[in-house]
RNA sequence: GGCGAGGUAGCUCAGCUGGCUAGAGCGGAGGAUUCAUAACCCUCAGGUCGGGAGUUCAAGUCUCCCCCUCGCCA
């Protein structure tokens, strides 16, 4: 049995629109779940959650501009998110919103189960207070203001409040260890370093409640108060990060979480345990590989096996803020797949994208060449050629050929062979570099081992030239083997490269295995219908129970990927 | 201010523990070809490897100084 794996993104701030960083990190973490449950095969036991984060104070403020109940409100911007989520077709298992009661009553567990284990402990916190905002800022933030509010102006005061706190400090070498060792693995490991430097800088205690306000105006039962002190409620972010647990704590789901029954519980990614990876941007990696990890070393539960943080996107090489309303929204995505398809945005994003450390450009003249090399010229192209050959020289249908007929080139001096029995070692190492790659989140590069094999197509087509032995080849058995042969190797080979290609563009391969009449799929029609076998058994060139076959019927359709002119404008929302 | 990453062809970047004439992809130029989506295939980049000094038989690759960019923290 292929070990659990279990592949989450952050839960996202429900008063957020959708914009290309939450569709980024999520498209992230479906093209990882889709190589898991390709690689893995029938048998693959994948769970892939996002989500929306909802109890924020802003949220009630808003939703009472917006002159409803906060619930309503974020139903409508949650819907949003879901919206957004199935237009980019990610295949989640699960969407997750932190006002559900199973949310709720599951995360006041796990605080409560905290404050029993002496983790969780009231303090004094001291801090700059806006009284026009009603709000704590941090140090820094104060700081950089001059002490004045960065809203009205007005100083900030100094104020000593009552709070739960979570003793961060105690794990300190337990942390480093485990991030040294990559038991908890950061990546990339430029982030890993960061990490390690600001903790050996020192952990301070953690807050994890606020003082409910008087004047609170949220709804009675408006996120999660402390267990036994109702006058507290836990702080966002606190909550937030326990939907990972939360979500997945159900006889069927439990499994998914690493548990501590097999070996050291401390130990994640032992043998048979399940494997969690949590993507997310940069911006919150200090909560996701130190605080959440901190929080289940107290609690008794294994450590997340990778955290991975990625870049950001930028906009035509500038930031994108708030006050440049530059944000690239959903809208704009889906304008570029009304244009492009879908697939060629997830592509774009997923191949150019900031998965390393540095920023990202989304910039239209780089969309358009990354589009036409890869996918129009590309695997559109070669897809067409090939097909288009299959069609004219044997009536669109897989031919029979000798295998013991050598397939040769005419050079200048001489006919020279073609070596092929290399074919089914290479796609064997192929699949080895590809489950690599999946396993070190080198999605992109695991990615682009399709696109090496297309290039392998076109360079074939180009040495071996069937379509001059096509004219040639009446009455010719010898030829008409080598010809049969050539469109055989050209074409099972796309089928294979398709495979590498699919976590990211699944919609376009399922397509592509309609044409060529391939049954990788449980339901051809239904490219989320899950695999027949895995990777390393449908990647079996030439002889293998999924490879092509004579007499199988290869369809010649329109272009998968149109070629696109730079010259025209970026489609607009 | 503290810690860290980085500055390599027009663009995006590879170059691990120092070693032959510094690489890839994309863009651009030329050629060849015609099965294909003006596609594919072949050839072409003479880039002071941020600047300076040093170590070494030998340095993008190590040391020191300087300049610049970017993270994280205070």
């Amino acid at each position: 049995m292929p070990r659990p794996r279990y592949f989450t993104t952050p839960i996202y701030y429900v008063n957020d629109r959708p914009h290309i960083g939450h569709c980024y990190t999520t498209l992230v973490a479906d093209v990882a779940a889709r190589a898991a449950r390709l690689i893995d095969g029938p048998k693959a036991d994948v769970f892939f959650l996002t989500g929306t984060d909802e109890h924020a104070e802003k949220v009630v403020t808003s939703a009472a501009e917006h002159g409803m109940p906060p619930i309503e409100w974020a139903d409508l911007n949650a819907q949003r998110f879901k919206d957004a989520f199935a237009f980019m077709g990610f295949s989640h298992d699960d969407f997750i919103r932190t006002t559900e009661d199973r949310h709720k009553t599951r995360a006041a567990a796990l605080i409560a189960d905290l404050m029993d284990k002496g983790a969780i402990e009231l303090g004094d916190y001291e801090g700059w207070y806006d009284p026009s905002q009603e709000e704590y800022l941090t140090e820094t933030v104060a700081k950089e203001n001059d002490f004045k509010s960065p809203v009205t102006g007005r100083p900030l005061e100094k104020r000593t409040e009552q709070n739960y706190f979570f003793d961060l400090p105690a794990h300190e070498d337990w942390l480093r260890a485990q991030i040294e060792s990559d038991a908890i693995r950061i990546l990339p490991e430029a982030r890993k370093n960061e990490v390690l430097g600001r903790i050996k800088q020192g952990l301070n205690r953690v807050p994890v409640s606020r003082r409910i306000k008087d004047d609170d105006p949220a709804p009675e039962g408006w996120g999660v108060t402390m267990p036994g002190d109702p006058e507290h409620r836990v702080y966002v972010w606190i909550e937030a990060l326990c939907n990972y647990i939360t979500a997945i704590d159900t006889p069927e789901r439990a499994h998914y979480w690493p548990n501590s029954s097999g070996g050291d519980p401390l130990q994640p990614g032992g043998a048979g345990q399940s494997q969690v990876t949590h993507f997310m941007a940069k911006d919150i990696i200090w909560f996701h590989a130190v605080i959440w990890p901190a929080m289940l070393h107290a609690m008794g539960r294994p450590a997340p096996s990778t955290v991975y943080a990625h870049a950001y996107w930028i906009a035509e090489g500038q930031k994108m803020s708030k006050s440049l309303g530059n944000f690239i929204e959903i809208d704009q995505l889906r304008a570029y797949a009304d244009k492009f398809s879908l697939d060629a945005v997830r592509w774009y994003l997923m191949t150019q994208g900031p998965l390393g450390a540095t920023d990202s450009d989304f910039a239209h003249s780089r969309f358009v060449e990354v589009y036409n090399a890869d996918l129009a010229n590309g695997i559109g192209n070669s897809t067409s050629r090939v097909s288009n050959m299959i069609d004219k020289y044997f009536g669109g249908r897989v031919a029979n050929f000798d295998p013991s007929v050598p397939v040769e080139i005419e050079t200048e001096h001489a006919f020279v062979e073609v070596e092929l029995t290399n074919h089914p070692t290479h796609f064997a190492q192929w699949v080895r570099e590809s489950v690599e790659g999946c396993d070190n989140c080198n999605l992109a590069s695991s990615l682009r081992l399709g696109i090496t094999i297309v290039e392998r197509v076109d360079q074939f087509i180009s040495d071996t030239r069937p379509f001059s032995i096509a004219k040639k080849r009446e009455g010719d058995a010898r030829i008409e083997s080598q010809l049969a042969m050539i469109l055989f190797y050209s074409a099972e080979m796309l089928r294979i490269a398709s495979l590498f290609l699919y976590p990211a563009m699944p919609e376009k391969m399922a397509d592509l295995w309609r044409r060529w009449n391939c049954d990788h799929l449980n339901d051809p029609a239904d490219h989320n219908s899950g695999f027949k076998a895995p990777l390393a058994e449908l990647a079996q060139f030439g002889d293998g129970g999924y490879s092509l076959k004579p007499g199988q019927k290869i369809t010649k359709g329109d272009a998968l990927f149109m070629r696109a002119d730079p010259k025209e404008d970026p489609p607009s929302a």
